[in-house]
Order: C-alpha cells, then sequence, then structure tokens
DNA sequence: GGCGCTATATAGCACTTGCTATACTTTCGA
DNA sequence: TCGAAAGTATAGCAAGTGCTATATAGCGCC
C-alpha cells in the first residue's frame, strides 16, 4: 500500500476513480480519529472509536482489522489500538487535508458548520492538484 | 423518497451524514446516465449502462432495479430503462450540479481533465449553500 | 418459420459495512 | 481475592455492489 492512495492508482474511468476514492475514505477517516484519540487521550481505544464514529462497537472493531490488513494500524487482543508510522503519516495527511477544505470552503462563503459538513464528503475526492488549488487561493488572495 | 436527497436529513453527525452521501452516489450517476443515453440515443439499455458505469452488465441490472425499487426509474424485462418524473428532475439537478462543480474547479485553477475527474467525486458531497457558494464565485468573479 | 446472435435476466459467490446478540477478558471495588 | 461491571471479540444476519457463468428472450436473416 503506498503512502498515498488516490493519487498514485489511474483507474479505468471517473467512476472507477470515485469508487476507489470511496472504498479508502473509511480508512481515512478511522486513521485520522484514531490519531486524534491518541493525541488527546494517549490511546486509542475500541469503544472510544466506536462512540465517535459512531457506529456500533463491533463494526468498529471489524473496520479495525482493515486497517491492520492494509499495514495501518496494529493492536492485541483487549488493548487499544495504534497507528503505524504509515497509518500516523496517512492521519497527518488527512487532517492537514481537511483542514484546508474547510478553510478553502469557508473563503468561498460558506457557513463554517456547512462547510464542516461537506468537508467530510469532499476531502476524499480531492487530489493533490486540487488540493494545491485550495492552497494557493488561501494563501494569495488574501 | 424526497426529491433532494442529501440536503433534506439530518444525519447524526458528518460520518453518518458522509455515509448516507454515498449511498445516494450511485443512484444519482445512474439516473444522470440514462438521462444522457435517453437525450443521445433515444432510449437507455441495460448494455450502453454497463458499458458506460464501466461495470458489468448484470451490475447494471441489479442497479437498476434498485432506481425501479426507489422509484427513479422504469422499465420492463428485455426493454430499455426509463426515467420516472423524479427520476428525470433528479438527472437535471445532478447534471448542473456536476457542471457547477467542474466548472468551478476550473476557474480555482484545476486543469480541465482533473476537475472532471475529481468533480466526479466532489459533486455527491456538495451541499445546496455550498453548490450557490460555487456559484456566486462562478458569476461574481469574472 | 426457424436458427443463431445479441441482449437481458438470473443464480451464486465474494467482500464491505452496518447491525444485534452473546461470549470472553480485563479491571476495579468491596 | 473475587465478583460484577466494563470493554472487547466473535457469530450470524442484512443490504449493497461487484463479479462470472449460465439460462432465457428478442430480433434479424436465411
Amino acid at each position: 500500500m503506498p503512502d498515498t492512495f488516490l493519487d498514485e492508482n489511474k483507474p479505468a474511468n471517473r467512476f472507477a476513480r470515485a469508487r476507489e476514492a470511496q472504498a479508502v475514505a473509511l480508512l481515512e477517516d478511522y486513521v485520522e480519529m484514531i490519531g486524534d484519540l491518541s493525541a488527546e487521550l494517549g490511546e486509542a481505544r475500541v469503544a472510544d472509536i466506536a462512540e465517535r464514529m459512531h457506529v456500533s462497537q463491533p463494526t468498529a472493531t471489524k473496520s479495525i482489522a482493515r486497517l491492520k490488513r492494509e499495514g495501518l494500524a496494529t493492536s492485541r487482543p483487549y488493548r487499544g489500538v495504534f497507528l503505524t508510522d504509515e497509518g500516523a503519516r496517512l492521519a497527518d495527511r488527512v487532517r492537514d487535508r481537511h483542514r484546508t477544505v474547510v478553510a478553502f470552503l469557508i473563503r468561498m462563503g460558506v457557513p463554517e458548520d456547512i462547510a464542516e459538513l461537506d468537508a467530510e464528503g469532499i476531502e476524499h475526492h480531492v487530489s493533490q492538484v486540487t488540493l494545491s488549488a485550495f492552497e494557493a487561493v488561501l494563501n494569495c488572495k488574501t
């Protein structure tokens, strides 16, 4: 699994690409969440992850299993979940991207609460090129 | 099923909302595609839909069945697929929204081909408020 | 009119992401 | 220390979206 997901692969067409991005979106959300919890509480417990993701605890466990399969996290039974180096890098990138998208939407005149909601869906589909364009807008046109 | 999907429901949080949008995205893509094919060829055949969506023909059939369940399309065995009034309205809205998002990204400096790719994923997560903000940018700042 | 090609439908499988119910471990207080 | 509460894992189910393989219907051509 490459360090960056979306930008490497070039699926057949825009629909296939969007499907690809959607499959990765969940992983990105979980990784960011685990990173946040680790920073806040020192560790990420399954129960906390489930609560914040608004899913049941077994659902969280199942998704965490996928994170482990993908090499993004580790965990031992009845212990907390920890990000691998790769997972931590992904979490940082996801968090930065989220902040950029939210800030960009707000700059475009979108109310903050709606910017936050929309960004959660949009961010997973923003390529590096588009993200850079957003950053350019944020930096230049004060 | 309301005429507009995303903007009506208010799921528990941003993650639930993003999941909601994702479930609707496929329907939107199919509906838009069927609308396009009907306009171009006079009717939308399963084989053409499958080809353009880059999925197998049985997969297209299954998704069309869901469209029919949701009241967005109709079809008789071994005949073409047709949009209901509601489906046609949705198709129009989806097409307009897609155009707006693409145009907006291009205005932000994103190359056209990348704008097209990213828009396919982004558009399904753009609320009416954000879409209006995009339109405002397109109209005002010439 | 019937034969074959094409289009469509159906069956059956895999995987993902949800859920509830239940079993098991850990932890903490009495 | 031991038992209950809390946390975690597992089992089993549903729905959605993919796929391949196969059956069936429609259509055109001889």
